[in-house]
DNA sequence: AATGAATGAGCATTCATTCAT
DNA sequence: TATGAATGAATGCTCATTCAT
């Protein structure tokens, strides 16, 4: 956590500390200024570094950008993989990865405008990061479904490429909304009111 | 000697021309490369007029964004108006609102483009939209969907504007991925599918 | 002073009407904004006519305040002359160029801008008007002084051209603390005040 | 580590340099071409710095321009306060003012013609650099003539104001002359020319 | 590794000037 | 003559990137 660890902290360790601290502000400066209009001096300022020193662990704004996505998704991907491992039916599951989507990006709010808006403002970006992670985490959630349908959980006359979809659509316009909402609640809880209505429409009758 | 030529009409057309013809060059342009990398002289060279000239028209990029959304919500509610008029039972309306939603964006990839991607690239485009239009079409569907509970069409333990954002988002994620993809599919026909899990979830059983 | 006379006016009388209203809006535009900050579109616009129409009378705003400073050294300059030459003795002459020059910069005060602040923008024009019509100037101050000397009038020991500058520096510093100044005054009874010293200096003891 | 380099003196020299660097060339380019046709990369070049560099220092070219006039103010007043310390009459004090304000424009040819005509090429400067000095200086002048009546030295039918500006007039004609002359001469003897004029004028007869 | 002064390519914007009407 | 829409050259300024220290 400290900056400058005076402790056994390895060379390694230090360099870790200052990327991070990099990506970090990044985030920040990207959730209030926007992706376009964040000067790597920004960044820097408000990482406490040097404007070159940013050069020394990034190419540029678009390779921090890149990094974090990176690092959100595989803390994301790691920390689902172990919650889900548990939890044997489909509905379980599909409830559970709306749960942490809403409760991960509602517990970091700067992050979360970084992935809803920051993240979509070119189609260059949105191709390479739907390459990234995005068409993996839709697919984890096709593929439940999918589990789900054969398990007679599910109606089978629903393309489950379709009703992932839905369920993400539905999980990431509550998210949108939430970040511009000028009243301030919990985001977490839109887990349930989604699931209500998608189980509806996808569950057996 | 008169300010306005003989024929008003032809003056206005010439003027309504090449304002169109930069919106239509800057919709086809902010599309290709990004709003954010999208500079003055590729619209201007793209419309085939001089730089300055678009300075006549507009203030700058920021303002012809605002007149692309503007144009496009203008002409989208104002044809939406006219067709749900004549339909009764609140499933019809929304069936003709997701209908008209997914075949106005599916008819102009460039136009989807800068709704699903460029208009979102920032938080203050995003909230400048949301309040300019966004916000009064979810509260269409939010009003349709009341409607819809009030005339037992529709279960009444799902709030109104959670079940709008989900039909929203859900609309919206085809429209995304049907942008991204990589093949060429008709976007449409998706409404249906959409349709068929969103009543499933929200319909009396 | 009607812009588009009924009256008998000839064409020409037309043409010098708008070269007229040109001058005058150029006056007020320049003392107004500065030389270098006025646009032409400023001054057309002041003159009521359009921008195009400035360049069948002038090649562009340079020619417009050559024009400006000419026509003022011309009127001045005649209406001097006619004044002066009832005058005999050189302390009356002297006396009358200093009332004359404070009087006419005190009675038009966008005039006296163009000429103490605009005219001096650049060393081009101090040096094309220096030759154009202030060294004529000049050069009768000096002149009048000179003849006062022959005549007994004036010291001998002080040089002609050194004394024409100390009244001509005098009197432009009246001017321009004049025009900079909060208070609003008459610049007219300055001359008075300046002549007594200056004639205290140069006069025969 | 440490952002000061071991030797303070160096660094603060380095920044002052190239300071003083753009500001020297600066008053040559501006004496050259004009201010306001004065484009920063000719400054940068005759500074053999980039374009960009120049905003390190200053805003542009305005602040440039209100630097130069704070620097020489700066200089002439401090050496000009040494210089009239030592002198008693009224006399000699406007002596010494009247010798240094030619010796020190007469000194540096650039400087003279920034100061005689790029600083008195809009209202807006005017205004501001008397704001900023030239009051002060005329007030000296004021000052040191009152001083001169209380003693007896000088005439008291004559406002000190306006025998300062006289003076100043005269002063400041002497220098727009030499500056616009093609031939060239040494400055600082016209003083005594002047002040011969002068006190001729004002001192008790 | 870290710095931050310096660089200079790149772009938005203005505005004098033209010319078809 | 008069117009004013259109032009496009000109330039101030920003900011990503480099590199000597």
């Amino acid at each position: 956590m400290s900056r400058s660890p005076r402790n056994g902290a390895s060379a390694r360790a230090v360099v870790t500390d200052k990327r991070e601290a990099i990506l970090r502000a990044a985030v920040n400066v990207f959730a209030r200024k926007g992706f376009f209009n964040s000067k790597i001096s920004d960044i820097a300022g408000e990482a406490g570094i040097a404007d070159g020193t940013v050069y020394l662990y990034f190419k540029g704004k678009d390779e921090i950008l890149h990094s974090i996505f990176d690092r959100a998704m595989e803390a994301f991907i790691g920390e689902g993989k172990k919650e889900l491992d548990g939890l044997r039916s489909a509905e379980d599951r599909l409830r559970r990865i709306a749960e942490l989507h809403l409760e991960r990006l509602g517990a970091d709010r700067d992050l979360a405008i970084v992935f809803q808006v920051e993240l979509r403002g070119s189609t260059k970006f949105m191709q390479e990061f739907s390459a990234a992670g995005f068409a993996e985490y839709l697919d984890l959630i096709r593929q439940t479904i999918d589990d789900g349908q054969r398990a007679g959980e599910f109606r089978r006359d629903i393309k489950p490429i379709v009703a992932a979809k839905i369920l993400y659509g539905s999980l990431d316009e509550m998210v949108t909304n939430w970040i511009l909402s000028e009243r301030s609640y919990p985001l977490a809880p839109m887990a349930g009111e989604v699931l209500k209505v998608f189980f509806g429409g996808v569950k057996q009758g």
